[in-house]
DNA sequence: GAACGCACATACTCACCGGTATGTTGAAAG
DNA sequence: CTTTCAACATACCGGTGAGTATGTGCGTTC
């Protein structure tokens, strides 16, 4: 059981790491099964051994790939204190180390959403519910700050929420597209104060 | 010269009109040439008699149809006294109107950029053109409400600008996949509290 | 009123790409 | 040693959709 089974398991998750890459920086109709199969050295025989379909395929990355990627990216943050200083942390962390990678070809969230809006439903609900997820978590960490007094309590968890995560995925969209880093950078700046304004003000 | 003239403008009209419907529904890869056609009675003889190819169409709607919408946007506020005021009201108004289109596939622009990262490369100019005027076009009403004492002095303009442009075209991506119109209220409204608290504070 | 050309319609080509059907190898089981 | 099956490779199919070549009617012009 250790010789075909081992490779096996690393095609898989080499096909995985490949097709995570590719969808984030073309999408996924724009996603070529040949070209990322010329990658990897393999053919069709080995896709399709593994994945049913090129929609399984993108079910697989959401699953295994994008969903660790953005909850590993967010646990330090809900898990934290102070919320406000764990997410301004992040930021400056997601500007500094993936600004090339994310201002490139924006969050590999995003950049998949626009297009999946028609046929792979099934691809779209996962995304659905991944996003969903996320947003619950912002709000519930809002609320959390909120009991610890570490965020201002007059605002609307869910309003804010909503608002942050729609910054956040804009800033990397349209630094995908326009602006490039510079963009990028301002856009963070800008939503760095903002997270600054949720903490109870002591002065002025 | 009124014969045959008149109804060639007129079809030019209408390819440029439903293609930007389609455009901002499916995107520029999903538009699809035929249905488009088939929608409006017409054949592929039409289209390549008024357009070279369908990137040549796709320019044709950004400069004609997608600029003159945002810049008709935009202009109440830029030329307002208070620019945050004009801005809430406008946010209110695109929640209200344009929300079943909004949230049903996004902003138009939006979901025009992230697909065209590849390919097309003279569309995708002509996109990052428009959305850099339009970033330019905040920030100089920031300074202009900063000049007139509508805008707090202390916010950086640029920062400012990015951050709620990322915020805007966000919400609109967000809301076209996840959410709805639920999100995209959320969204706007923690939008809407974040413009008035770039206003000069008086009390507290 | 005949030639001319614009504004389309019709029918076709061609490449691309997801999917399939079938062949091949090598390791493990008996 | 043989059988068997997982793990691929190879060759092919078929739909789809952008682009083209050619035909046609109707108004304008001289």
């Amino acid at each position: 059981m250790t010789g075909p089974r081992r490779s096996a398991d690393q095609t898989r998750a080499r096909l995985l790491d490949a097709a995570f890459d590719e969808l984030h920086q073309l999408g996924y109709r724009a996603m070529r099964l040949d070209s990322l199969l010329d990658r990897l050295g393999l053919t069709k025989g080995a896709l399709y051994h593994h994945f049913a379909s090129k929609a399984e395929l993108g079910h697989a990355v959401i699953d295994e790939r994008l969903r660790p990627w953005v909850e590993a990216m967010w646990r330090p943050v809900l898990g934290a204190a102070d919320v406000v200083d764990a997410a301004i942390t992040l930021c400056r962390q997601l500007t500094a180390e993936r600004c090339d990678d994310v201002s490139a070809s924006g969050c590999p969230l995003t950049s998949l959403m626009h297009e999946l809006q028609d046929e792979p439903a099934a691809l779209l609900s996962r995304l659905q519910a991944l996003i969903e997820d996320w947003y619950r978590g912002i709000v519930h960490g809002l609320r959390q700050g909120q009991a610890n007094g570490t965020v201002r309590r007059d605002v609307d968890a869910e309003d804010t929420a909503a608002f942050i995560l729609s910054a956040i995925e804009g800033s990397g969209g349209l630094a995908g597209s326009v602006g490039g880093r510079t963009f990028q950078h301002a856009a963070m700046r800008g939503l760095i104060d903002y997270l600054q304004s949720l903490k109870p003000q002591r002065s002025s």
